[in-house]
DNA sequence: CTGAAAGCGCTTACAG
DNA sequence: CTGAAAGCGCTTACAG
């Protein structure tokens, strides 16, 4: 079947191109009621559908823009991509969604990509290893945001959790509920991640500021499939903590999957809270403690950052992080 | 910064514009050493990036797909979402992936636009609802594939669970353990849709196959909100059932959240089982007795067949439909 | 109020 | 071995 084009429609309906143009976006200003009527009558009679490749390649502007995220994995990076794909629909705005698996190659090749297929912005959960891209994306005045992480030196507007008072609001109601042995995990920090590293920073302060003793014995870091060792030595010290907390969904997950092994009870042996409102917190046995994450806020404010700059044209940052607050969810695992 | 053109590498490297999309496109077959040189350094000199809108105008291919998604909550949706990625950025493809909601009209609306926007296929969750547009697919010889669920008298090929099958697994499974008195939710089947239907007689199947009496007040469908509402009525029959299939994951939460607040004790007091695997299932207690669809097969089979009826441009739909073997994972909760 | 013409940035037969 | 020209399907000043 030959697509049929604007050229069809204009012929069926005894006008110029042009005037079937105008007729499509809507520019009636001048246009005669039996024009429209004709090329109304012509569009539907042969099933026209315009081509946004070609509008697109002459406006300059694909109503697209793209998402690479560091890690599909997370709770969290799912929840704020479908608040990005949400926002953007109500926009008309089409979202490209790419998943760089904390692979920096992966991560280029997916910017250089979606710049080729001329998406209008990017929302980047940024691996962090790729500063030359990410500063010749400034320099070429591109729309962009960073999300859950910002990269240092790099001036591009970044929407963040506040990382440390999510550490904070942990250990302040592991303190208020008598704990004074509270250890703290997360996942590798070897490439900087920001979150990581200020969640760790967040937790140490507020152990100050309660006044205990910080032992260093008690904050890990490591990948995903070594968290059940970390875990086991921890467990294992001469005074071990009796209180953990898992510095995402992921390391959450690990946490219970040791604990339900080795048939530890919560919280009387073990107190767990976890920073990331994970799906089954809440009709888990026991039900898990957490710090929630305003997910949807988060995406909604990426996404419309974003298309702001994208229709200003301007990218000023004068204003490059957004912190959102973190939420206490107390249920029953501390 | 202006965009550099693929005539600003010509003019630099004193060459054509078909010189060099000539050496773009790899087909070096006659072109001269020192040719390939000039237009090499020209491009890096310049940075230059191809526009990939104005090539796929010009070649009538996007190398994207459109992915419609009917709802994106269910665990089944995202892991079967990141397969069909995975394969598509494989095959250097791009995915927009839309949520219809389980509303016909939004589906109308993406299928529209993601068609406007030239993608070269679809892979759709559908609704149901939209025979007309559906039907105009087909007659224009246009790729798709449908996913989860099939449309009466809609010949495109479908990638299916046999789910007749997997509810004989969760019966015969909670026989073999001695139940008789077992029960079955699904989600609403007010429209139809595939899997419910033929999960509901799957389970009276194999009810009436082990010899038990088949009871229809022990059959329930409805909108998760109204799930708790409906298992409060089954439990309060005169003869309650003891045991419950959960006919997806959304249900399966309701089942355990309904579980817990009313203190009942799995398996002892009530035996459940699911259908689809859900992330929590190993590590939540008692652990969940399921039954797994092979999500990542399933995403990958309709990306492979998309794509190949894409490549092809003949779609020819010989073997429509594709079902896919559900597993029993036997854990705790029966 | 409507149309002719140029142009967006590529690709591709075809000529030489 | 390389280039001139046409064309993909639109939009948009501009002329009338």
């Amino acid at each position: 079947m030959r697509k049929v084009t604007i050229a069809d429609v204009a012929a069926q309906a005894n006008v110029s191109k042009s005037t079937v143009s105008q007729y499509l976006n809507k520019r009636y200003d001048y246009m005669g009621e039996k024009t429209k009527e004709k090329v109304k009558a012509a569009i539907e009679e042969l099933g026209y559908q315009p081509n946004i490749v070609a509008r697109s390649l002459k406006q300059k502007s694909t109503k697209t823009i793209g998402v690479i995220v560091a890690n599909i994995l997370h709770t969290f990076t799912t929840e704020v991509t479908r608040a990005i794909e949400d926002f953007c629909n109500g926009s008309d705005f089409h979202t490209i969604i790419c998943n760089a698996d904390d692979d920096p190659d992966k991560e280029k090749h997916y910017i250089e990509m979606l710049r080729a297929k001329q998406v209008d912005g990017l929302i980047i959960f940024p691996t962090g290893n790729n500063r030359e891209l990410y500063q010749r994306m400034l320099d070429d005045q591109y729309p962009v945001v960073f999300l859950d992480r910002s990269v240092q030196d790099i001036p591009v507007s970044a929407v963040l959790l506040d990382n440390e008072k999510a550490s904070q609001l942990a250990v302040d109601h592991l303190v208020q509920k008598g704990y004074e042995k509270i250890g703290i995990i997360t996942t590798s920090i070897i490439n900087h991640i920001t979150p990581r590293l200020e969640r760790i920073q967040g937790y140490e302060e507020a152990i100050r500021k309660h006044g205990l003793q910080l032992n260093e014995n008690y904050v890990k870091s490591a990948e995903p499939s070594e968290i059940q060792d970390r875990l086991n030595e921890l467990l294992n010290l001469d005074t071990p903590p009796e209180a953990i907390v898992a510095g995402n969904d992921l390391v959450l997950i690990e946490v219970l999957k040791y604990v339900k092994q080795n048939h530890i009870r919560i919280p009387e042996e073990l107190a767990v809270i976890g920073i990331d409102d994970v799906s089954f917190a809440s009709f888990y046995t026991p039900a898990i403690t957490t710090v929630a994450q305003p997910t949807f806020k988060m995406g909604k404010m990426a996404a419309e950052v974003l298309l702001d700059k994208i229709s200003k044209k301007k990218i000023k940052d004068d204003r490059p992080d957004f912190r959102f607050e973190p939420k206490l969810m107390v249920r029953d695992s501390v």
